[in-house]
DNA sequence: TCCAGAAACTTGAACGATCCAATCCTGCCT
DNA sequence: AGGCAGGATTGGATCGTTCAAGTTTCTGGA
């Protein structure tokens, strides 16, 4: 077994104190060039790495940035959190974080355990994703002043805290005009109930893309539950009460439904989706697609220079989505 | 700002050292009942945490688990992982353990993370999701006695290690079963190429059953690496060259792909996928499935086990799949 | 009543880093 | 040569916990 290497082995290795070793690491521009390089040679000869425990207990700060894995709900949108996960542990990991996980089941329980993961390992930071009106979580973090940023913006605009999210609206809208450019008119929506955020975002892109068209949307919109049977059923409806000749729909859920009960109508009917899932790329339908790789990196980028003392309330950053097209539209 | 609650606080709240609140929390037989009442009390009464990162100074132990998670590779086989880490999550928790995420592009890359991880965090366990023939990443932690788990069994059988896994051949010979039991004979098998441990094991469990059931399998198999594309390709490809009336692929994706091939091929081909993503849920595929949740939970224990200073080698574990029957089978 | 031994509890030291304040250089000016 | 300013470097204290080694209190048997 190798001895532990320590600061104080680098230092003798060196000739130097401990305190310079920890300034080459900490403020490597107060140490002479010579010195410098000396010490830095001394770590690499020996492989010091520095205790982050050690550290910790000095700092107070952890270097740890705790995000939620939720138990995949239905199953298709899953794979959204995966992706953004994958993006916040690899940018993390560039800025000098790690990405702690954490699980919950309801509200209640997940402020215990930030409060937990606070107590314990003196956490950094959080992200939260998804966020909803009048959430309880970011009140109970921003009373606490504990850093945070949330992939989705605040509905309720009370409180400014930093956020990144992905202009839903852009999304719906965008789908919408490429139907338009196609001939379509009768453009329908299916969308989730009024009163979520995302929802009622996603839903303005359309109706505000056939406004401008100066396309009358009545009629042509349902709402419900996200869903695969929910977004047949609908689509169902809308066949018979208003023969759309397109749809765009709020998730790849309602989409894959909506492909289910167009299924064999001529002329065929256009559908997009939203989220660009696997299930999506694997049917062929064409989706909105939202940049999870960058938006992790931003949030990443909003929590680091509020960590490292940027005073300023940070920008909000809003990501514009593409469109992946298929060979549904 | 409230005054930090640390061991001592505690102490003086309750009377006694700071030594006998350690004990109440690390050896409460050792506390006479009475004495350790008035210490929990005021450990409640304080909101007192044990600060992890001096626990971990004296200890070197940091009561972290690192896992991987991956870039969702085609899109499809995501979900797996994500399930898994969820549940690892969930039974790391409960058993006073967190989840750290790292990411690695390469083997090497992935070492050296290793390296910091535990030079730096000083993690307690690795878990590594699959395993390959010859794997460095086993070797090297083993080498230096580094706790850790693979979900996956070692293909290689030289060094003993921790392992979970799920019968990928009990699977589709299972679902072959379901198969034969519907009356079908001329059941294919399309699957990865001969040398993948896990594909070699679910292509053994179809040919088994086909062999116990006296039916031949020659020329009814075909490999390939993983892929909508693929599986479409082959399942084509049979089709002309063996007829056949059913097929079981080694993973969803090369069901998915075998759909495609046989839309309109009447009378219809049945067809079994592996994984059951929500790929196969949304689109009705029948598919094997895996309990990711009690896998991930079998996983904790084994580390557990391990870091607990249970001294014997634990027993590998291998868990059954089950067949999540749908309309395509 | 006394004492040995066990049980219960306490004190000082240590883990490895950073912070703080003091000291040591070094070059420059007089 | 001496003084001085300023940067570079150093030693001691400290973070909150557990370990090791005491010290006190309790228990029961002679």
């Amino acid at each position: 077994m190798a001895e532990k290497v320590t600061i104080a082995t680098v230092a003798r290795h060196a000739r130097v104190s401990r305190q310079t070793v920890s300034n080459v690491l900490n403020a490597p521009h107060i140490v002479r060039q010579e010195t410098r390089q000396r010490v830095e040679d001394a770590i690499h000869a020996l492989g010091y790495r520095a205790n982050q425990a050690a550290r910790q207990m000095r700092t107070g700060r952890s270097r740890l940035i705790a995000a939620r894995i939720d138990p995949t709900r239905d199953g298709i949108n899953g794979s959204v959190l995966d992706r953004f996960l994958h993006g916040l542990t690899e940018t993390a990991d560039a800025a000098g974080y790690r990405v702690l996980l954490y699980t919950a089941t309801d509200d209640d329980r997940e402020i215990a355990t930030y409060g937990d993961l606070l107590g314990t390992y003196e956490l950094d930071a959080f992200v939260l994703v998804g966020t909803k009106h009048g959430d309880p979580r970011t009140e109970w973090l921003a009373d606490r002043n504990v850093p945070f940023v949330t992939f989705g913006r605040p509905w309720d605009a009370l409180d400014a805290h930093p956020w990144v999210d992905v202009d839903g609206a852009a999304g719906t809208a965008g789908a919408t005009r490429h139907l338009l450019d196609a001939g379509h008119r009768r453009i329908a929506f299916i969308g989730w109930p009024v009163g979520s955020g995302v929802g009622d975002d996603r839903r303005s892109g359309w109706r505000d893309a056939l406004h401008a068209a100066g396309v009358d949307p009545t009629g042509l919109h349902r709402e419900t539950e996200d869903g695969i049977a929910e977004g047949e059923r609908l689509m169902r409806d809308l066949l018979v009460a208003a023969t759309p000749t397109a749809v765009v729909c709020a998730s790849d859920s309602l989409a894959l439904g909506a492909l289910q009960a167009i299924r064999g109508v001529d002329p065929p009917v256009s559908v997009i989706g939203f989220d660009d899932t696997p299930v999506a790329a694997a049917v062929g339908l064409t989706s909105v697609s939202q940049p999870l790789g960058e938006a992790a990196a931003r949030c990443v980028d909003l929590l680091t220079g509020v960590l490292d003392g940027d005073h300023e309330t940070p920008t909000p950053v809003l990501l514009q989505p593409s469109l992946a097209l298929r060979h549904t539209a």
